[in-house]
DNA sequence: TGTGAAATCGATCCTTA
DNA sequence: TAAGGATCGATTTCACA
């Protein structure tokens, strides 16, 4: 999948332009970055099929969709093999509700993003992490209530 | 800005599908939600025009981007007045750093999300938090290695 | 890799229901 | 609110540099 290509400069005008604009038309596209717009479909294209773009996505106000809660939670595993991880990671991929999870260094070993609908199906979903078998040691909990500072790509530099 | 707006069973599948395809075409749109062209771009301008469409965004992967070190930084302020939080919060908006920034419950009050090149600029960063006049306790940081899930949007039910 | 032309397809607006 | 049709603009392919 190209994991050694190396991104130029119009690449990286390209994929900063479609994070922060990911609706706008090619043709818009290839005049900011001052290409043809065939040249400049071929890139995106390109940038699609190697795995750099890796979707595109309406960001949606999660207050405004009567989501329920949205959580993050800290686990940490009672052991640290690559096979203990790999059945931590596939019960997660299983459930619906973890949104997101990363694998992170510290004293943490998974931090997940979770949606459910109330606080009953938490404590529902929690006895699964912590009763199951999934050989969690902890968690740790919080509660989203406000977006001081929203995501929208991360910082690419022009040159 | 129609902020209790009620979305129908029309909005939450357009919503759905925008979320998963962003660059989908109206017309592909449309005839998925078996309404006309012009019915749907309607509807759509509608959902962006009162803010439960935020944006568009091609997802990009970070792994491929030179991006440096994603951390996710647990902070605890000193005290919780509204005056606090007021300047904790516009402090971070001002950092291109913190690419995104979530107020929770719990005993914890913001987690962050923040984009550096490497270690050295995240130990002067870090000063800012700890040294500075933020009104910050407490931080605890962790580094991103991996992703086994990857956030693709909220979950929204069909009916 | 890029350009420009040609053909097809899509977005958007307006009218009518 | 929705549909249909007209118009204008965008996408995509291809021959060529």
């Amino acid at each position: 999948m190209a994991a050694d290509y190396r991104l130029d400069r119009i690449d990286r005008r390209i994929l900063k332009i479609l994070q922060a604009e990911g609706r706008l038309t090619n043709q818009a596209l290839a005049s900011r970055v001052a290409l043809s717009p065939s040249a400049c479909l071929a890139r995106v294209r390109h940038l699609e099929r190697i795995g750099v773009i890796q979707g595109y996505h309406a960001r949606l106000d999660p207050f405004r969709l009567d989501i329920g809660l949205v959580l993050f939670v800290e686990v940490i595993l009672e052991g640290h093999s690559p096979e203990e991880q790999a059945r931590f990671e596939a019960a997660i991929e299983a459930m619906p509700e973890v949104v997101e999870a990363s694998h992170v260094s510290g004293d943490v070993d998974y931090l997940l993003k979770i949606v459910v609908a109330n606080m009953m199906e938490w404590t529902r979903l929690r006895e699964k992490f912590i009763g199951g078998d999934l050989g969690v040691d902890r968690i740790t909990t919080h509660a989203l209530m406000r977006k001081p500072k929203i995501f929208k790509g991360y910082p690419i530099s022009d040159p």
